[in-house]
DNA sequence: CCTACCGATCGGTAGG
DNA sequence: CCTACCGATCGGTAGG
């Protein structure tokens, strides 16, 4: 007989995690104890471990599944063979709503990947680093097919790599301005500029 | 007499600090210990205490400090009565150049605010939303008169804050493109746009 | 999933 | 600036 999953929809593990993710943006990895994560989750610390086999296991989860759905979207990008402005402004877009839905996630992604194991935290940064060599090459591409201004390609890439990632500074503010109206005005902003 | 400080230059809380501000940014405040932070400085933990009387009080001068350093540059443009393009020209440099100086207290002003007591985060974060509310109003300003395109001030507001914030996932490999070079293009980028 | 518990490490103090 | 030390809290295990 099939078993039911506890919530219907989520696995105890995938409700571990997104409790962890809260906390772990909320307070640090450090500062967030197996205790206090249990009793958000109302049970005892030593049963976590019956989930994962260690605090760190909860963090490798968290950063690595949420790089594969990166490094998954741009795979999918690059595979499309669009034109280069309308690769960039979907990756762009995919930040954004990724950023604005699963924030405690990326969040922690982009800042506790430090207390990762140091072979992993090398793992870890080099698909980033690949991450950003894709992005590269498609400035590059745009740039020669006269898409782009001339630009330090690696310029572009960071400029609107550091734009995305920043905005989880906002995100708790985020009903000043409807999304939609925030993913349009930074895809608007970082291809045509601010100046009239 | 006058006392010669240890180094000539530095006082011996400004080396604390800085050392502080570096081990902060690399392993977060909370897994910082006031031993491991002694060692660095050749003393013993119990020693820090005659320089500071709390860790908390040695992330409290980090984040204050800085805040202090953007805030009055803030306003001394604002004083200036240049042109808003100019203004928030000068802003953006001026993000990135302290950045790029010192990436330590900048991004720990950023992150570890979390761990000030509630009081004060209160307090520093009210001094960020005042930080935003100022360049709104340069750019609600600048749209006004016809210097910027149409759109939602605060969306232009940070798509810039997040850009230059987000400069830190990258300044270690800062290598690769001269810093005067990188400054420029993100101005260019932020002001011009990517689409020829 | 629980109770009971361990060794290690932490921020900070006393006293000099 | 040091030695000696404290109470609290941590990640994790044993055993059921």
């Amino acid at each position: 007989m099939a078993r039911i999953k506890p919530t219907g929809n989520f696995s105890k593990q995938e409700l571990i995690l997104a409790k962890a993710a809260l906390l772990f943006r909320k307070s640090g990895y450090t500062a967030t104890s197996m205790r206090a994560l249990a009793e958000e989750l109302g049970i005892e610390a030593p049963s976590l471990y019956n989930h994962f086999s260690s605090k760190n296991e909860i963090l490798q989860k968290i950063c690595f599944n949420t790089a594969d759905i990166f490094n998954n979207n741009i795979n999918r990008e690059i595979i499309s063979k669009e034109n280069c402005s309308l690769i960039l402004e979907n990756l762009i877009r995919f930040h954004v709503r990724k950023m604005l839905k699963d924030f405690d996630f990326v969040y922690v992604s982009d800042h506790e990947w430090r207390h990762l194991p140091s072979q992993l935290v090398t793992d870890y940064l080099n698909q980033r680093k690949t991450y950003e060599d894709k992005m590269v090459k498609i400035v590059e591409k745009g740039i020669a097919k006269g898409e782009f201004k001339k630009i330090y390609p690696y310029s572009a890439v960071l400029t609107i790599l550091s734009a995305v990632r920043g905005l989880e500074t906002w995100q708790k503010r985020k009903r000043r301005i409807f999304e939609t109206d925030l993913e349009n005005d930074i895809v608007k902003h970082l291809l045509y500029g601010l100046k009239k």
